[in-house]
Order: structure tokens, then C-alpha cells, then sequence
DNA sequence: AATGAATGAGTGTTCATTCAT
DNA sequence: AATGAATGAACACTCATTCAT
């Protein structure tokens, strides 16, 4: 009644994540998701009042964690390009070493169903990343951009990266391909 | 058996590329897309075996489609750079023309069933792209890396490009930020 | 495929009579419907998309019939007074010897969810006490009254004689029960 | 023990009284009484053990306050058809004050699950329609039959005005109604 | 080839009721 | 007495798929 208070919600939570990452919203039934919880059908629903509340909170929860564990230990470089380029290298390797819950954030964010949400609040999440970047931007073509427009147009690339070492299954050489597409990136922001 | 073969399979397929574009995979049952495309229930099973079987037709469809229009005339122009300048443009305008359409393509191809499919084929359908392309590489930081993997990773800020205009509801600067993402990208690329 | 066209609606329509009758609306779920009318559950939904269109249609099946069976020889009496007493005692007996489906009309009334129904219809099902009504309300304080309203003024003491001999249980002399409440209307709709 | 011992019940019974009223047997769920009435889930099961004793005593209060109300007030008229006239006046006049409550005792009544609880004891709860209409049966065709027989056969046209008026929406002359479906019972019990 | 009636497993959700605290 | 988390059997309804005609 104290400290362990939430102990089934978060149970239903952590499945959640799990089986969803690993078959998608609509392959993974509820009562599925309760079962390998360990509780009953009806406890789910008593925290979670509907599948898409389920889904938009297992969502969330995941983004978070992301955010706070690539930022983690951002601040210790010096130069604003070694910040930025371990954040880089960072991302790339929670998806590599994430996959299912990678593609998972993916696929919500391609849901067709959750284009009416708030707008990403990724930025809010890793205020390392959101130092650095704002940093960079003010010099280079994208000045005068939204934030968040400059933001995913830059990292846009890792996305790509973690897909293909991902499908590539560990044929492909990560550190170059982690280090080059920094290179292109960086290099086209900061080149006269 | 020649002429008017396949018009109930088209007029099938057309449907479904409507209506899964409007409503999502899992939002359109099989027995709407008969009715709305004038069939009955069992002769779209006749066409198409599957669900999945169609899903998967319907992707290759508007793929293909995108892919032809977006290189169109591209062949015309004189440098290498302008060819991909053209076809950086013509990318990202037929995304926020065609904004369901895009955005199903997205959905497909990060949908959970669909990593089983044969990998990407989207150079073959654009020949135009991935001549630009392979004569680009050879002298960057990408070099030997496979095509498709530095394929994704250069054009990845298309996405990010389209889906930012098609959220902004034309408040955003199209023209600019085209050009912006693709200067970085090229200066990226080619500076030394 | 020609004459016995709607077999499985017609088994469904009846099985729901029998059961909606004898265990009310919420008590009968349309799985049991299905099971005893032989057929699947998709079968029944087929045919009627909603229980409470199963529910309405059950209901006009059963008081049509209803009005049907008791217009019925109602013609052959010569006075007016006589015919209406024929049908009042018909009516009684209708309700005395059909109980459930006589309590599921009146269960079907009094549900909170059928108030918005259009307005009932029973006089179009029963020609002949329209006409003996018609004839007689022009004579009495009610004229000038909508018929509908004089109808169910006029008529519901059969209401209440049908539930006293359901209750009763055979106690109550019946014929005695009915002549005297027909008296009572009659007397007190034509004596000056 | 003594003083507010019944105040969460009487809480979790006023409430009940209100949504049953309102939305009926089966859309009211136990759990909705409970948060309107303030009190804890288990606390309803506590003082009700069971859904349907909570709607019997609901029934209950309800019936008894309509006879209390509508028997007010009753004594004073010096002739017996005075009292009896007052009388289904206020009957009519309650029903078309409290419609819903007047047509959750109908729904109370004809509900099937009903059917066997003891017999009606309204009589009981309104001693001057009891005596005004002992008084007036002697004399009557009904005389020697139950007293609750003839009470609900000389009463039932209320029901029958009551809903008229009900659904009427106002369009109807209640005076006259009122008066005119009096006259005619009255009548036609007292007549020669 | 074409139909559309028929299927029945599956889904999200509800709700009366129990029980440990 | 009072709580409210927990239960799990039900339920209405959906839909991909089959098959007799």
C-alpha cells in the first residue's frame, strides 16, 4: 500500500511494451497482454480504459526512456561537435541495441490513428540535444527554421542508419557508417 | 479472356489503394473495398487469395507509381548536382501533394509484418535516381558502402522534410526549406 | 434460392420471439438466439445488424399478428355494440391465452429505449376495431379526441384484465370479469 | 449507531432512484451508483447485496411516494365521487409531472424478472383510494370481485392518459382528457 | 468466373460481485 | 463499517475466409 503501489499497472505496462514491440498494436489482443501481466482481463481495463490509452502510455514511456539514456552523459565534451556527435553515436546505438522498441516508436509514429496527437515534445525529453542543436543552427542554412522542423531534418539520417544495420544484421561496418553520415551532416551544416 | 481481363482486378486494386490510403490497413475490412469497388465479397478472394496478398499488391503499386512520377524528366538537366536538385524537389513536393498516399508508404514500410518482404526495391523503379546517385558517391565519404544503404541514408531528410510541411499546413517555407535540406546534404557530400 | 429464400431469418426471427419472451431483452443474449435457431453468430448479424433491430423486428412480428388474430371474424357481428364486445373479449383472450407474448408487447412499451419509435401503428393492423371505434367515439365526450388517444383510453382496461387473469391463475371467472369490464366502458361511453 | 446510521444507504438509495429513473434497469451500472452516491463500491454491496434488491427497494420508494402524494390532500372532498375525481386527477397530474419515474414503475412492472415478487400492495400505501373506492364497488357490475381486480381495471385508463399526455409534448387538452376519461368509468359504474 | 450467404474464432469492453486491508 | 483493487464470465459485434450454386 506504499511503495510497490502500481506494482500490476507497471506489469501491464512493461508486457505491453514487450508484446506490442514484438507484433505490433493490432496483432496483440488485450486480453493477451493481461494474461502474461498476470492479471485478470478486467484489471487491465481498470488502468488502462482503453487499448489506445495502453498504446499512447506504453508509447510514451518508451520515447522517454530513449531520450533520457541517448542524452545521458552528453554534457562531458567540450566542443559543441563532439556533443553532438556522441548524441549521434548514442542514438544510433540504442536503436541497434533496441530494435523492437526502436521500430516500435516508429511504427506508432506512422500509425495512421495518432497523427491528431500533440505534437512531438521529443526536444523536452533531452535538453542536451536540444542545447547543442540550438547552438549549431543559428549559423547555417536552417536559420530561421522551427526548432523541431531543423531538428528532424538533421537527425533524419540516423533513422535511416539504425534501419539498415539493423536489416543488414551486423554485415555492415557501424562505426563507419555511424561516423560518415555525422560527417555529411555536420560538414553540410558548418562548411562555408 | 484478353482484352477486359483484368478490369474487376483492377478496379479491386484501385479501390483498396484508395481506401487503405484513407483508412489504414487494419481500418478497411476486405468487404468494404468489395462493395466500393463493385465486386462481390468472393471474388475479391478470387483476385487476391489474401488480405496481406492485396496490402502487399497495393504497396507495390503506389511505389511504383511515386518512384515513375518523381523521376520524371529528370534526365533533362545538365549536371549531376542539378539532376539531384530536381529530384530532391520533385521527392518532397510529391509527398505533401500526395500526403495519404506517402504517409500509407510509411505506414507499410514500418509496419511489423512487412520485414519479412524482399528489401527495398525502390532504386530499380527509379533509374534516373540511382544513376544520379551511384555517379555521386563513388568520390564521398560513403564510398563502398552498398547503394541502398547510402541511398536511405542521404535521402532520409526527404521524409523528414515532407512530413514537417505536411504538419505545418503551409505555414512552413516549402521553397526554402528544399532547398536548405538539400544543400546541406549535397555540401555534405561533395565538400572536402 | 426461390421460396423458402429467407429460411434462416425467418428461424432466427422466431427463436428470438420465443426466448426474448421468456427471459426479457437483456436476459437473452444473441449468442443463445443463434446456437437454438441453428445457426452461427455471424449468420445472425447478417441478417439483423443490431440486437435492436432484432428487438423491433421481433416486436412488430409479434403485434402483428397479434392484431391480426384478434380483428379476426370481427366483422360478422351485426351491432356495433357487438362487435366491439367481440373484440373486447377477443383481445382478453388473446393476451390470457399468449402470456409471454403478450408481457414481452408490454415489457417492449414500457423499455426506455423504444420511446423514441415512431408513434404506434396498432389501428393500421386492425381495420376492424378502427372502424367499430371510429363509429362509436363521435357519440361521446371524447369526440373530438386524436383516435389514438381515445383507442388506448378506451381499450386499457383490457390491459388490466388480461395481467388480473394471468395472475390469478385460473381464480377469477373470466367471462364474468370481461363482460363486466366491457359494461363499464360501454355504459360509460353512450349513456347520456 | 443510531443517529446517521442509514445516511450512506439512504445516500446510495436516492441516488439509485435518480439514475435508474433516468436510464433505466440495465443502463445504470452499480458502479456509477456508487461515485454519485459518494460512497465506495463494496459500500453499495454492503447495504444491498444484490443489483436487484437495490432496484426492488428503489421500486419500492418510488411507488410509495407516488401514493403518498397523489392520496394527499384526498379526505377533503365531501362526496365519494368528489374524492374519486380528485383522485385520478392527481394521479394523471403526478404522472405527467414525473414522467420518468412514472414510466420506471411501468417499466418496474411489466419487467419479466418481476413477475414473481409478491402482489402488488399499492392499496395499501393509499388508504383513501382504498376506502373511496370500497365504497363506490358495492353498487357496481364488479361487485364480488378482488378489490385490487376492480382497482386496477377502473384505474388503468390513468395509465392511458398519462401517456398520452406524455407524449403528447403538450399538444393535448389535459383538462378535458382528464375529465372525459373520468366520466366515462364513473359512469359507467354508477349508471343504471 | 462470379456471387454472396454462411461461418466462427476473435476483439475490445462492461459490470456485478468478492475480498484483503 | 468502509474501501476500491481485482476478478473473469459475458456480451455485442467484426471480419477474413470458405463454398455451394
Amino acid at each position: 500500500m506504499t511503495g510497490e503501489r502500481n506494482e500490476k499497472k507497471a506489469a501491464i505496462a512493461a508486457t505491453a511494451v514487450r508484446l506490442f514491440t514484438e507484433r505490433g498494436f493490432h496483432g496483440t489482443p488485450t486480453s493477451l497482454i493481461a494474461r502474461e501481466a498476470g492479471v485478470s482481463n478486467g484489471t487491465l481495463f481498470h488502468y488502462f480504459p482503453t487499448k489506445e490509452e495502453l498504446i499512447n502510455s506504453t508509447y510514451y514511456e518508451i520515447k522517454s526512456r530513449m531520450a533520457e539514456e541517448i542524452g545521458r552523459g552528453g554534457d562531458a565534451e567540450r566542443t559543441n561537435r563532439e556533443r553532438m556527435r556522441r548524441l549521434w553515436r548514442s542514438a544510433v546505438l540504442w536503436g541497434v541495441d533496441h530494435p523492437d522498441e526502436y521500430m516500435f516508436v516508429q511504427q506508432f509514429c506512422s500509425s495512421p490513428f495518432v497523427r491528431r496527437l500533440p505534437p512531438e515534445e521529443f526536444l523536452k525529453d533531452a535538453p542536451a540535444v536540444y542545447e547543442a542543436l540550438t547552438e549549431t543552427l543559428g549559423t547555417t542554412c536552417l536559420k530561421g527554421m522551427p526548432v523541431e522542423v531543423a531538428f528532424s531534418v538533421i537527425t533524419s539520417p540516423i533513422d535511416a542508419v539504425v534501419r539498415s544495420l539493423i536489416e543488414s544484421g551486423g554485415d555492415l561496418d557501424a562505426d563507419r557508417l555511424i561516423a560518415a553520415s555525422f560527417e555529411i551532416v555536420w560538414r553540410g551544416l558548418t562548411e562555408e
